[in-house]
DNA sequence: GGAGATTGCTTGATATGCATAGCATGCTTG
DNA sequence: CAAGCATGCTATGCATATCAAGCAATCTCC
């Protein structure tokens, strides 16, 4: 247990990290991005969304660029914050899939580096009790 | 025009229609409702959305009137229209080899630092050449 | 008839989604 | 270096969701 993550600050992922890393992941700019939604979402605001300053992007918004990313609608959506149907309604995150990796189009060699980097998170939290990072 | 909503016509009903009669079923005043929301909801803005005067009412409100009401918060979003989201998931497993991570219960905690740290990979090894060092 | 409450609605103000245009930096190549 | 383009981000402005306050009609009950 312990994990006392809430306490220290940033630790979840936003909706604006996630899609920003999805997006890298898919290679593509923000240009390309609103060119694959017809237009119909700009650079400008997917440059907004993606540093959080947007703080609930629209339904329709989102559903498109669940299209284009090939990524769970409903999941956007409750990152941003809004009600998902069939969806108990909890204000402490149990964690569950909350941005499971496998959306993300890993080569064996970042796999490697980042199961290498999860030991190494691990091990120094067990070992040290943590404190301010980085 | 508060006429009954039980136009025999094939007219579609309105979100505002809908609710207002679903109100008036449940037999509740304006205010009625915004005390039943805990205030979250103000009688002044369920009066122009039972006029149509808003276009989009939010997911959240929504889900709170479907609450009150107990009817379903998908179909007012639709009625919105929102895209909602359809449990019709697509074989989207293309992960097939590499779905390690699923393996691994991870805390949002971690999670959170391996998504950045994933970044900070590709973010470095950009798109080969370059010998750049920022 | 008038005070007082109740109910639906309008109005003015504010917040925020979202677009267009433009900026800053970086990279590439002459 | 300058020119050019690509990429991410910011500045500005408009549209609209949402609220607080107030208004008009109604229904009491004296």
């Amino acid at each position: 247990m312990a994990t006392d993550a809430k306490e220290r600050g940033e630790e979840k992922v936003t909706l604006g990290q996630y899609l920003a890393s999805i997006r890298q992941d898919r290679r593509m700019t923000l240009r390309e991005v609103e060119e694959a939604t017809n237009r119909e979402i700009s650079n400008a605001y997917l440059s907004q969304i993606e540093n959080d300053k947007i703080q609930q992007p629209s339904p329709n918004v989102l559903h498109k660029l669940s299209e284009i990313f090939g990524i769970d609608y409903g999941r956007l959506m409750e990152m941003a914050g809004h009600v998902v149907p069939s969806k108990r309604r909890a204000p402490s995150e149990r964690h569950g899939r909350i941005a499971t990796f496998a959306n993300y189009h890993l080569t064996p060699d970042e796999e490697a580096e980042l199961l290498e980097y999860l030991q190494f998170l691990r091990s120094r939290r067990k070992t040290s009790s943590a404190k301010t990072r980085r």
